[in-house]
DNA sequence: AAACACTTGTTCTCCTTTTGTTCTTGGTCT
DNA sequence: AGACCAAGAACAAAAGGAGAACAAGTGTTT
């Protein structure tokens, strides 16, 4: 999938998304289908990337017309990803960047390798891969020598599995709840207490969405 | 990989980067995803390498555009060397077949789809992926929902966690005993009793070489 | 046909976040 | 000393998002 029109990260991905799902539409979609679809909640900043795409000669201009979105001639022959019973592959190396052991630094590897990881256990988004060390969050079932699949990102919501720096040294996996005046992180193991802290002190470097483990 | 350009070192590992790597974005990275990937953490120092590269004609010019990091066609033309960070993908999908839920037959998909693990979550052998139902292995931190994988064996050592059909019909996914009288398959669930089987009627299916859990 | 309500594309403003860029500081080699 | 490199601060522009408002199309009712 190339970007030989020169759009913007957003612009290509909403193309992605016509080309990959133009047949799961039995109708051209509408701006508001498209928002749902793709997790919007403004029909006009949608309507901003659609324009950059029948700019660059890739969607139909529609002119008023109540029609929905259509690709041109053009982009309708960018094949679709390709795919195996319409099961999406993106061959999306994930990086595995160390290791995560509950109050110490991560412990970084000096040369990352990737791993390729199917995209039932990630997300869209930027993800990573840590190794867990230690049983902090046992009782999720997530167990000493685990990995992790974290999506970057700098906030959670209450509940969420976050991989928390705390005083901008010691990493750690735990759940996370923030209030007004405390950021508490929650470990998943009896024999551990939660952790109180001054919400400036948390500083959140993603979020677990994946896991896996190895029996051999 | 050519040395025409008089590149430095740092550019040199760079430009190695992302000629590796041009097809594993799903789009032209940023300088920060670039940072992440690469171990570093300044997007400034970054920048002066990609400037180099720049200036040798090997990256497109960005002109403050947020479009991220684009080969030029030249050094797209590049091929991948096969040593340095390029990453063999064994093309190797692992079926996913169904359902396993304890004592009931393998509820198979009509269609099967295929996931891309990891090697690090599966043998050299022919494996396969089935979703667990249900809590019989849930003290080993197996859950309801998660996906295991499988090697396709018909036998086991004693202490191998196994799919096992039972009779011919049932299938179940527990840890595995055989003595020459009875075959024991004991469930990692505190609330569950291990159960007693004559040795012939117990059929193994595969032993338990990896677990993948969902977040999302 | 006219009136009406509703949908859809379009334009606009206001705002936050991301990203490329530049600079300064300091470290490590040769 | 000079080349190379890392880290981080600071900045301006780009990109993206939300929502309001409007206009042209579509469909229904009167």
């Amino acid at each position: 999938m190339q970007q030989e029109y020169n759009l913007t990260r957003k612009q290509q991905e909403v193309l992605d998304f016509l080309v990959a799902n133009q047949d799961h539409f039995n109708q051209p979609p509408t701006l508001d289908e498209l928002c749902f679809a793709m997790g919007l909640k403004s029909r006009g900043s949608l309507h901003k990337h659609i324009q950059g795409l029948i700019n660059a000669g890739l969607v139909e201009a529609p002119n008023r017309k109540q029609r929905g979105v259509r690709l041109t001639e053009h982009s309708m022959a960018i094949k679709p990803a390709s795919n195996v019973n319409s099961h999406k592959f993106d061959d999306h190396l994930t990086p595995f960047v160390g290791a995560i052991a509950a109050g110490t630094p991560i412990e970084a590897l000096e040369n990352i390798s990737y791993m390729s990881i199917p995209d039932e256990i990630k997300t869209e988004n930027s993800c990573y891969i840590l190794q867990v060390k230690g049983d902090s969050m046992i009782d999720d079932g997530i167990f000493d020598g685990d990995w992790v699949i974290i999506e970057q990102r700098s906030h959670a919501r209450n509940g969420e599995i976050v991989v928390a720096l705390i005083d901008k040294t010691d990493a750690t996996l735990k759940y996370i709840e923030q209030y007004p005046h405390e950021t508490v992180l929650i470990p998943a193991n009896k024999n551990m207490r939660p952790m109180h802290f001054q919400p400036q002190q948390v500083e959140i470097q993603g979020v677990l969405v994946g896991q896996m483990r190895s029996y051999k």
